[in-house]
This record gives C-alpha cells, structure tokens and sequence, in this order.
RNA sequence: GCCUGGGUGGUGGAAUGGUAUACACGAUCGGCUUAAAACCGAUUGUCGCAAGGCAUGCGGGUUCGACUCCCGCCCCAGGCACCA
C-alpha cells in the first residue's frame, strides 16, 4: 500500500479558485460564437444581508447547468448582475442617514465575494448594476421608446397608496389590501401616474405562454392574471348619457332589472337626480373611507349601494331599467358598470334581495346528471320525454316526502313521466300513489319547469326530460299498500327542512327544493331561455351569441373580449430608482427628454425623507438643470420608474454591458437571444416575468430587434424556497442559514451536492443539515478511489459505468438533479470493491465535475491531465457489448427469480429454462401454469390462479 | 368558489404499467479506541418464530400486473377572487 492522501478540501478548493481565477475560465467572447447557450439566473437586489443556503440552491443549479453544458462543447454564457435600485437601499438609507448609493456601492462588492464562495462559474467581465448610470441611461432610453410610440401615457386615477412609505403602489403590490412590503392598510388616492400600456399586448401575451417551455403552474399564474374572459358589450341610453356596460352572459339580457355603477365611475354625477345627490354623495364618501381590505372582503358583507334616481332604457325591450351605485362593483374592470341579472348571478342575487330589487328568471335551468350510473353517454342520441318532479309534504309536520335508492346511492323527491294526452298534475297523484301510496293530496303550485339530461339504465337511453315540479300537501294519512316492485327500488323516507339538500343527489332536485323555498332561486348555469322575447327557447349559448350579434347590428353593443390585466403603473414617488426621463414645458405638456441629455441623472442634493411627494421634487439643482437645458419654466418629471422596468430587460445589458452608444446590440441578441436556461424563484412568476415578456415583444414589434421567436425566456425553471422551521429566511426574522460554517467544515462541494441530493429542485422545503455529512462522506469514498487506480481496462466496470452514463443523462433533461447525485453514489458503492479502472474513473470524474467542481478538477489533474477538466468533453459510452441480459421471473406477480438471456429468446424456451433451472423449477413445483404473460428481454409472469371475471 | 401542484418508512426522498420503499439521514447492535469523535460492518415499512399476510390519503374501475392510467371523494400547500 502507497502513502494514502486524504481529502484535504480546504487546500483543493483554495487552489483551484486561485487557478481559475489566474486562467479567466468563465470568460466568453460572445461574439465569436455560433454554438451558445444562454443560462440566467434572476439577478438579486445586493443587499448587506448575504447569502443563505436558499440562495444557494439556485445558484448551484444553474451552474450546474452552466458546466454541464459547456462540457457538452457549448459556449456558455452565465453572467451575474445586480438589480440594485428599490426601497431597501432607500428604506436603510432613511434610517441610517445616510445615501443609498453609499449601501449599495457597499454592498455589491461583498455580494459578489459571496457569490463566488459557491464556487459558481460566473463571466464578472459582463456584471451590471441597474442603479449605475450607464445602465439606467438606457432604462430611461427605454422607456422614451414606449412614449414615442403612445404607449406611456400620464393618467389621472385612481391609485393604492401606502400610508406608511408614502408611495404608490401597483395593483400587484397590494397583497389581501395590505402593502406588500410594510403590511400597512393600502388606501386611495387620486394622483396622475405614468402607465404603461401592457394591455395592448395582452391576447399576445397570453397566447405566446403556449409556445413556452415553463411549468404548466407558472403559466397558469400569468393566464389567471391576465384573465381573458369573453363576452359583450351592451350600451344602456339614459336621458343624459349612454353607459356601456361588460357582461359575460350577454344570454341573461332580458333578466337586466338595474344598472349599477362603482362610485368612481366618472358619469355618477351626471346621472344623479337633484332628489338623490344627498344620499349618492354620501355613499361615495362612505365607500371611499373603506379601506381596500374591507373593501376586497365585501365578497362575505352585505352588498350596499343606493339609487341615483335615474333610468336607462333596455337597449331590446326598451324597458326603463333604474340605475344604482354600490361599491361591490369595481371601477376598472371593465367599465365600472354592471347589469344587474338577480336571477342567475350570486352578487347581483344578493345585491336585489337586500334592496327589493325584483328577480327575473329568463333561464329555464338544464341540469345534467354526472354520477357514473346516470351520466349522458356521448354517443347516443337523446330521447325527449315529459316528467314531473313532485315536493310532497307532511299533512301535520314540517316535513317532506324523499325517496331513498336501494340501488344506487341516490336521494330523490317523486319523479315520473307524463303520457300523452296526461296532464302534469295527474301524472305526479299517479305516481305519488305508485310509489308511496298517498291518495288525498292537494296540488299548492306548480314551482316552475327544468330540464334534465341524464343516462335511463334501464331503457339504455340518453334521456332529455322536459320536467314539471309540482308541490303538494297531503290531506292526512290514508294510504295504499305499494307494490313490491316499487318497494324493492325505494324506500319514502320524511325529511326535515335540514335535511333536505344533503339528502338530494341530484342537483335538479335540489334546485326544485330552493325555487320552492325563494321563488325565483338563484340559478347560475345554462339552460334555455325564457321570458326573453323572440330569442325563447334558444340555448343559453346558442343565445349569448344571437344577441350579441343583434346588439351590434343595432349598435347597442357587441360581442368583446375583456382582459383582468391592467395597465403597468410605473411611477413611484422615490428618490432611489431611474429619473422617468420627461421634461415638462411652463404650460405642464409633457415632452421627452432629448437623447443627449441622457441619463437624467438622480440629483444628489434631495433630501430622501419619503414625505408622499418624490425626494427629487425639493432638489434645487435638479429644477436648475431642467431650466439650464430646456428654457425658464420647464421642469422634470420628479417621480422614478418602478424597479420592474430595470428588470425588464437587463437580460439585453448582459450581452453589451459596457456599450455607451446603445442599449443593446441587435445581431448579438438574434445571436444569443431568448435565454436558453432561466432560473429564478417562483415569486417572479407573475410580475417580472410578464413585464419582461411584454418588453421584449414590444422591442420587436417595433423594430427595435429582429428576433423571430418573440419570447425573452425559452425555458423556465422555478427553484422551490428553502425554510428554516417552516418560516422563509430573513434577516429580520434572524432564521437565516450561512452556509460559512458547512463550508468550512465539508466544503463547498458537500454543500453544492447536498443542496442538490435534498430533493428535487423544484420542491420547496425545510432545512436540515443533518444530511451533509452522507455526501461528504461520498466525496471521501470518490477521493479514495483516486487513490487506487488500475490502468487495465475493465468491460464490467465500464458496463456500470454505460448504464450510470445513460441513467443520468435522462434525469438531466428533466432537471432530477438528486436522483443524478444517486446514481453516483450508487455507482461508487458497486466501483469501491476493487481498483477501479483508470479510463472509467476519468470518464466518471468529468460526470461529477458540473456539481463537485473543485474536486473534479484536483481528480482530473491528479490523473495527468495538463488542462482543466472543464475544458474536456462530456464523455461518451464505452459502447462495451452489454453482459448478459436477465429476464425477471414472476409467479402470480411474485418475483421469484432471474435467467439469464441469452440471445433472442421465445417465451416457449424461457418458461423451458425456468422448468430445467434448478431453484425456480422448486418454487413452481405443484403448481399448475395456466397461462404466461411474457414481455420481450424483460419479464415472465406464470400465473396459476384464474383471472377475475371479465 | 375557481385555477395549479401535492399526499409513499422515524426523516429528505426513489420507482419508462413489471421485485414498492433506490440513495441518503437518523436509530439500534457490533468492531476500532483507555475513552469520545471520526471511521468500518450489520439490521432497520408493518404484523409474524416462520411460512406468509398487510401497506403508496380514502372508495371504486381498467389490467396477468397499478404509487403510476380512468372515475368519485378527503386532506395539505400555493395562486386568484365582489373581475360582472
């Protein structure tokens, strides 16, 4: 035995940094390249606060995609930079006194000393910093170029402020009412605000999600926030103004008994009568005080509202349709207004019951059957027949007739058909006395009329049933004996007023029960329709688009799609973010900032206390310069671009990161452009991820670039959070995990395979460190190996080696980053028994070296090689000719055992080996074979028992 | 309420429809050691001495065979929500 080293990892890693660094490895010429791939990490705000292992993680994976890729021969670009702007440098900044470019200047620099502990392959040629000039020069260049085209616009509106940072925030910021940063209560304020009109592009965004490879739940998030929802148009005229109102179920038209507006809808005054202006201000005011948390929860108040006085006529029965304001109806979808349909909508239903609005029914409702027994079979056609549903109560007590299934797990009132020439109130005292025997009852009302699609397993017919509900009161007792064959199928059971809807399966019948106890019930499906004119008797679908059609022929309207999505708000009255680059004239017009005055730089002389104006307002210097470049009266825009904009497209910056004459080069991004590789964590999922998408459309749209795929971010991988006791980690909550202390004890590599091998990379989950040591262990195990090296070939090694290769390749597409860091184990364990094979081991090393850099390097070099090991290949199989293949052998789905295959084999002369093999034969022995199910090359199920009945 | 994901040992988690619980942690026992740590070895779903049962949230179904596919529920996490 030679002299063993050990795995000295302090020593490796420290040399290895050193080398790389003195080689510049991690630097690429873009421009050289025909053969990129792209690997981006969300850049971080650079806070003081450090990196935790959450942090990590991420950063691990994508360097770990980074080398991988590069060892597949691509020419990698993974940079790093910095989205430094924002609330938290200006937050420290207040309440230290001291200037936020002092934090982040600060800041940057032991970010990236932090960054590089993980041992990540970064280019620092190529880092930005957003908050640096030369960079937010192109931010406010930027947003120039949505204002040239007309899609930056100042609006007066209504907007979220917080009370407590004194600043506006964006619908997306609010979370449950509250600020998203500090928690306070979000209130209204009206201030003129820049937008920027992402609703334009709002079908192309939603749709361009379908050609992205990202999760399915990422996706889902921007479908919901965008929120395309089709309907129509319908235009009500009053004396003094038409309103236009969006609906979804333009079907529920002739249901229309109110118009209510929110009470910011700009015509509420106009239409207010002198008679109700007292009472209609005072609502205004009232709702107004309501905080947006009371204000979002009303979906569980009372729907409060009052009359304006005034009516608008029905644009198809030229009805005179009163109008209201009430605050459940929100100013910016749609148009602020809404008709109210009481009879087939929840909140209109509420909203008219509590203000003696009437309810208008015009859907006959058509309820169909999903329980696997009476569920419509698809291919039949159906059978039309007439039913009655009849509700029988008690002749003393307050209860009612149910009938219980023997069956089937069914609770039903009394059903049956009517023949013809049968009136309905005969056929339910027919089928009363059939089934529970009931002979003096007196008919009460007639409830109303449904129908109902379902499967008659008896008649094997798809049924349509145009039903009748009918409800009786019995006049006492007297009864006949039922027959035993309707015995045998149900039971009457008296139900209770409470017991009645969790007794009911069938939602018909439920429905019966509440258009009984209300009249009319509140029904929000489809049906048919009625009380609607010429268009009864329609479907509601076949309707929806009939009358939307009519509505545009007549001008009232039309069919349209309506989008959740709003406008992108991106001014923000803070001092520490890009100057929003417009200048106005003495008459307040607003005018682009001329291009050689860029960038607008952030005054230095403002004082940054956040008093619900921007800080630059008081800068003396700032108004100078505005007068200086422009003429006595102009001034600058004081407020700031959200830092979203920044973020937008800094994934542009990286290719060009230092060019002063534009922001980004177009034939490098047709080059390197839409990033190959994304990662990040799933809170950018909505925002960044959609104002970037929106960014880079518009750039293209415009001419800006060329890119054929509109899309920034091909691929998408979401990182899963790390908590510490189930809490996220943060500074303030003083939970954070460093990885200083893993490092120095394991090193870095342990700690970049751990947080590889705790689970798969999307899950988020709980810290534990206990796990550490098991791959520390393992690179101890892989150290030793080096140690005992054998240069003859070795074909069974080199078969493991094949199959390990082969395994991990598939897990790598699919981003199964710990079943990777298995399979390694796996294979060391079975390559530990005996020397290992010198050409095995150095294929195996370059496989470990995307997770375990350090000591793949310090293996490789130890082996001879001259260059890094990150300048060699993915290695290839050894194509050795594979051993034997074993065929698994089961016995009524028990594993009892392998033969070895040799060759093509029959199942015939398998079944021959495992009577001749000498242990299997003993398991079958006594046993007879009926039958064998045989799988080619893999396996051999005997089965003695009979199969279950088919 | 609507939309996504999930539910497998004591724990993190494996499993193209084919021996469920790989890999690792922890635990127990043993070795080494004056001792401890580290390291090495064995055992470790559950009931059972064993043979053999029973186990992938619950109930059905398809299949020779289901963690995996289908239907119906329950529970957990995340998102959206008075969006007309």
């Amino acid at each position: 035995m030679g002299s063993m080293r050990s795995y000295d990892h302090q020593a490796i890693e420290k040399k290895w940094r050193q080398v790389w660094e003195d080689q510049k490895i991690d630097e690429v010429d873009l421009a050289k390249v025909a053969n990129g791939f792209y690997c981006l990490d969300m850049f971080p705000y650079p806070s003081g606060e450090g990196l935790h292992v959450g942090h990590w993680r991420g950063y691990i994976l994508s360097d770990y995609f980074a080398r991988y890729y590069r060892l597949q021969g691509k020419t990698v670009l993974h940079p790093m930079g910095f989205d430094s702007f924002g609330l938290p440098a200006e937050n420290a900044a207040i309440k230290k006194k001291a200037h936020p470019k002092k934090f982040t200047d600060e800041a940057i620099p032991v970010f990236i000393d932090q960054l590089k502990a993980t041992g990540a392959m970064y280019d620092w040629s190529k880092t930005i910093s957003t908050a640096d000039p030369s960079y937010y020069r192109w931010t406010q260049w930027l947003f120039l170029q949505f204002f040239k085209h007309g899609l930056a616009e100042k609006r007066h509106s209504w907007v979220n402020w917080c009370p407590k940072d004194k600043t506006v925030l964006a619908n997306e910021q609010v979370i449950n009412g509250c600020c998203e940063r500090c928690g306070s209560k979000v209130t209204k304020k009206k201030l003129a605000q820049w937008y920027l009109k992402i609703t334009d592009f709002a079908t192309e965004l939603l749709d361009g999600l379908e050609t992205l490879d990202w999760p399915e739940n990422v996706k889902s998030l921007q479908k919901n926030w965008i929120g395309r929802s089709e309907g129509a148009n319908v235009v009500f005229h009053s004396d003094q103004i038409s309103l236009k109102v969006f609906t979804t179920r333009v079907d529920t038209l002739f249901g229309v008994t109110a118009l209510v507006l929110a009470p910011e809808h700009p015509d509420l005054t106009t239409v207010t009568t002198a008679e109700y202006k007292n009472s209609v201000l005072s609502y205004v005011e009232k709702s107004k005080e309501k905080s947006e948390l009371d204000r979002q929860r009303g979906a569980d108040l009372a729907k409060t509202g009052v009359f304006t006085g005034s009516y608008a006529l029905h644009p198809l029965t030229s009805k005179q349709i009163p109008i209201w304001v009430a605050d459940y109806v929100l100013p910016d979808y749609g148009s602020g207004v809404v008709m109210l349909v009481p009879a087939h909508d929840q909140r209109d239903y509420d909203f008219a019951r509590s203000h003696s609005l009437p309810v208008v029914p015009v859907i006959e409702p058509e309820f169909i059957e999903t329980s696997e027994l009476g569920k419509v079979r698809e291919k039949l056609p159906f059978t039309e027949r007439n039913g009655i549903v009849a509700i029988v109560k008690h002749w003393t007590e307050d209860k009612y007739l149910g009938l219980k299934w023997k069956n089937v797990p069914w609770g039903t009132w009394i059903t049956g058909g009517i023949e013809t020439g049968q009136s309905a109130e005969a056929a339910a005292r027919t089928e009363i006395l059939e089934e529970v025997g009931y002979k003096n009852l007196r008919l009460v009302k007639k409830v109303g009329t449904l129908i109902s699609k379902f499967y008659h397993p008896p008649k094997q017919q798809n049924r349509l049933l145009h039903g009748q509900v009918l409800y009786f009161e019995l006049e006492n007792d007297e009864r006949i004996p039922i027959s035993k064959l309707e015995a045998a199928i149900h039971e009457p059971i008296w139900l209770s007023p409470d017991e009645i809807l969790p007794f009911l399966t069938a939602s018909a019948h439920r429905w019966a029960w509440q258009e009984l106890q209300d009249q009319p019930a509140l029904y929000e499906g489809h049906g048919t329709l009625i009380n609607s004119g010429m268009y009864d008797g329609l479907t509601t679908v076949e309707a929806a688009k009939k009358i939307a059609a009519d509505l545009e022929r007549r001008g009232s309207g039309g069919p349209i799609v309506n989008y959740r999505l709003r406008d992108w708000l991106v001014s923000r009255q803070r001092y520490w973010g890009a100057p929003i680059p417009i200048v106005y004239d003495p008459d307040g017009t607003a005018h682009a900032v001329r291009d050689e005055h860029l960038p607008i730089l952030l005054p230095t002389d403002a004082e940054f206390m956040p008093g619900g104006e921007s800080p630059i307002k008081l800068s003396k210097e700032f108004q100078q310069r505005a007068e200086k470049l422009y003429g006595k009266g102009w001034h600058f825009e004081t407020d700031t671009l959200d830092t979203f904009v920044d973020s937008s497209w800094y994934y542009l910056r990286f290719l060009t990161p230092n060019n002063n004459d534009q922001a980004f080069d177009p034939a490098l991004v047709a080059k390197w452009l839409p990033v190959d590789l994304y990662i990040g964590g799933i809170e950018h999922a909505i925002l960044h991820l959609l104002y970037s998408r929106f960014v880079y459309r518009f750039l293209i749209k415009y001419g800006y670039l060329n890119n054929d795929n509109p899309e920034p971010f091909q691929q998408l991988f979401n990182i899963g959070m790390i908590t510490l006791h189930g809490a996220k980690m943060s500074k303030s909550k003083g939970n954070i995990v460093s990885p200083n202390e893993l490092v120095e004890h394991y090193g870095t590599d342990a700690l970049r395979g751990y947080e590889l091998f705790l689970g798969p990379m999307e899950n988020s989950l709980d810290w534990n460190p206990r796990g550490i040591n098991g791959v520390h262990r393992f690179l101890i195990r892989v150290f030793q190996l080096s140690q005992e090296i054998d240069d003859k070939p070795d074909p069974s090694q080199e078969a493991l080696f094949d199959g390990y290769l082969d395994r991990i390749d598939a897990m790598m597409k699919d981003f199964r980053l710990n079943t990777i860091i298995s399979e390694a184990m796996i294979l060391v364990n079975s390559l530990s028994k005996e020397p290992v094979s010198k050409e095995v081991f150095s294929r195996f090393i370059v496989t470990l070296s995307p997770a375990f850099p350090f000591l793949a390097e310090e293996l490789w070099s130890i082996l001879g090689n001259k260059e890094s090991i990150f300048k060699s290949k993915w290695p290839k199989f050894f194509g050795a000719t594979p051993t034997t293949k074993k065929i698994k052998i089961l016995l009524d789905q028990r594993f009892i055992g392998e033969i070895d295959r040799s060759g093509e084999m029959s199942e015939e002369e398998i079944i021959k080996l495992v009577q001749t093999s000498p242990e299997l034969s003993q398991k079958i022995d006594g046993k007879t074979i009926l039958r064998s199910i045989y799988k080619p090359g893999e396996l051999l199920n005997l089965i003695t028992r009979g199969s279950h009945n088919r």
